[in-house]
RNA sequence: GAGCCCGUAGCUCAGUCGGUUAGAGCGCCAGGUUGUGGCCCUGGAGGCCGUGGGUUCAAUUCCCAUCGGGCUCCCCA
């Protein structure tokens, strides 16, 4: 029998330590730039019920039907959360976020779980950030939703996308536009993909984002929904035009941006790039006015995105962006001999409550085998220690990066150390 | 759910038209410098050639299966 071997599930992977870093600077920046918007976190548990899910995502979308991880403890139903908005605005009714009064602007950061295959851009378990912004019906929400997406992807540098925009209507103008679409598809029903065929009778928006080649030049003459938007939403949409404009972010309008979530209505956006190979969206999200109420809550307005960390990461990798701060080792204490072993031991806790990072050789290796493992870890200092140095309480602090070594007490050494570094 | 590709050292990959002890670069460890890193030199450790079966005198190499991984379609982040 072999060694037993264990692995990461498909689709999952570790985050080893050489990118923890760029994760966390990510992470950062987002913190960062929710505050600017006066944006705040919350944070809900992995599972859900599967109730909620499916009512919320919509019970015929993929994910739904073919993406959840689902499973049962005793009588109860969970799945691993597929995406966050439901679960968000879940939590928005459950604790009544509604009369803490004004509008809620959350964001959030964290794992989500989808069964799909994996490939290139994306895997069982990946991370979104986004926000929800709840209870506020005006186009300026949906306005600083977009600029608050652009915003991460402007500061770190990635400007090589589009950005596509369209509005999926309110439910009046969509059971309008619904009738209108359904009527110009049917004659050619045998011709569609048989996808498509089944989405006539379920959902016939979703052909507009079908990529079966079969069904392109139906959708090529089809109506657009713009045509039979009613008043209010379009005043809507142009405001957030205006607003989008008066921004300086660029869009192209696309009549058939669907989405593949049913709790869309007025406004729906997608950021794809060409960086990302296949699967090439960053970020998506749009307004869903009926979903708080769908969920038990209020008629509340909404408006939301959410972004993939992986394909932002991908784009960066592509893009040669570093997201990786060189985190430095300030001091390296090399010991020679038990007693300065031991020394050196009691020393690292005052260093470290200097304010410095500081780390010694954990295996009792040569002085040799210590200056490389300084030189590994990026140490700016080596403090080097022996029997003569701690009889004559006379240290040596080799500056690594200049080579060049300072003997001296340690009150010296350590002002040296605590004056900021050129 | 379907298709294509790939499994040889920690990593990236050679190689074997089937034939004794399977290689390189990088990384790791040690020595060259009995108290000094990065460069250089020398040496070392580390592989059941993914797993199981078949063909054969002989399989890491050929065949089959299986497991694992990657990519693609659909759809999404």
């Amino acid at each position: 029998m072999a060694k037993p071997s264990y692995n990461t599930p498909l689709g999952m992977v570790d985050i080893l330590p050489d990118e923890t870093p760029m994760w966390r600077t990510l992470e950062q920046i987002i913190h960062e730039e929710a505050a600017k918007f006066n944006f705040q976190e919350i944070r809900t548990p992995i599972l859900e019920p599967t109730e909620l899910i499916k009512r919320g995502v919509g019970q015929l979308t993929d994910i739904v039907t073919k993406e959840i991880f689902a499973f049962q403890k005793g009588d109860t139903h969970y799945v691993l959360r597929p995406e966050l908005t439901a679960p968000v605005v879940r939590s928005y009714v459950q604790h009544h976020l509604d009369q803490r009064g004004g509008v809620q602007k959350l964001y959030y950061i964290g794992p989500m779980f989808r069964a799909e295959r994996p490939q290139k851009g994306r895997q069982r378990q990946f991370h979104q950030f986004g926000l929800e912004v709840i209870g506020s019906a005006d186009p300026v929400a949906d306005i600083e939703t977009i600029a608050f997406m652009m915003q991460i992807y402007e500061r770190i540098g990635i400007k090589n996308f589009t950005l596509k925009l369209n509005s999926v209507g309110d439910p009046e103008s969509r059971e309008r536009y619904k009738n209108v679409l359904k009527e110009y598809l049917e004659p050619y029903r045998t011709q569609l993909s048989e996808l498509s065929q089944q989405r006539l009778d379920k959902n016939p928006m979703r052909i507009l984002d079908s990529k079966e080649p079969e069904d392109q030049k139906f959708i090529d003459k089809a109506p657009i929904i713009q045509d039979y938007l009613n008043e209010d939403s379009a005043l809507h949409f142009e405001q957030v035009k205006n607003g989008l404009n008066m921004l300086g972010i660029s869009y192209i309008l696309d009549p058939y941006l669907v989405r593949g979530m049913d709790y869309y209505t007025r406004t729906a956006f997608e950021l794809s790039s060409p960086d990302l190979g296949s699967q090439d969206a960053l970020a998506g999200g749009g307004r869903y006015d009926l979903l708080v109420e769908e969920i038990g809550g209020k008629p509340t307005p909404a408006v939301g995105f959410a972004a993939g960390m992986e394909r932002l990461l991908i784009a960066c990798e592509e893009l040669n962006i570093s997201l990786t701060d060189s985190t430095k080792l300030d001091v390296y204490v090399v010991s020679l001999g038990n007693a300065a072993r031991q020394w050196a031991l009691g020393y690292l806790p005052i260093l470290r409550a200097h304010g410095m990072s500081a780390s010694m050789d954990y295996s009792g290796r040569s002085m040799k085998a210590q200056m490389k493992e300084a030189n590994r870890e990026l140490a700016r200092f080596t403090l080097i220690v022996g029997e003569q140095e701690l009889q004559d309480e006379q240290f040596v602090l080799r500056d690594m990066e200049q080579s060049t070594e300072t003997k001296g007490s340690l009150d010296e050494l350590v002002s040296l150390l605590t004056k900021p570094l050129s």
